[in-house]
DNA sequence: GCCAACGTTGGC
DNA sequence: GCCAACGTTGGC
């Protein structure tokens, strides 16, 4: 079972909207990195929530992979701002993944707090110019995270 | 709103 | 295959 975190902006799709939805399609991922991870992904993996371009950036809540990677249709759909005429029926170049909600945590791990952690050195989230939305939370990372997070579940 | 950092595109 | 130009992300 792996670890990931995935970024949304509290505007477009918050940890409360998951956590009414119960279950959403992650859809919209156009970057090649992000997209790749998403299809490493399996069922039952734990999605770390995180708000981004906010007031406070934080890791909010928890989801679970409950489907695995399959195509997003907002890229064939020309109304969509995620439409990509490059993408076809055939070949679609964009995936999507269904995350069912998990917790919602009552004390966020800001990103201030968590780029005081000096054991956060190198996880991708902390690093400078890490503009990534989708990534993997290496086991080292997991297990500072994991205790802060758990306990709040 | 600014801007640094990064990804993508397309001309050559 | 290089790289300049452009667009986007996201913290501040």
């Amino acid at each position: 079972m792996a670890i990931w975190l995935m970024k949304s902006e509290p505007d477009a799709f918050s940890i409360n909207d998951l956590k009414h939805r119960q279950r959403e399609n992650w859809d919209g991922v156009r970057n090649f990195q992000a997209r790749n991870y998403m299809r490493e992904m399996a069922k039952g993996d734990i999605i770390l929530f995180y708000h981004s371009s906010c007031k406070v950036p934080a890791i909010v809540g928890t989801a679970i992979v409950s489907k695995t990677a399959h195509p997003d249709p907002s890229c064939w759909d020309p109304k969509s701002p995620y439409y990509d005429p490059k993408s076809t029926a055939e070949t679609p170049r964009w995936v999507q993944v269904e995350l069912a909600f998990e917790s919602k945590l009552t004390k966020p791990l800001t990103l201030t707090l968590l780029k005081s952690w000096p054991e956060l050195d190198g996880f991708p989230l902390t690093k400078k110019g890490s503009r990534l939305s989708v990534m993997p939370v290496d086991e080292p990372y997991w297990h500072i995270l994991k205790p802060h997070i758990l306990s709040q579940s």
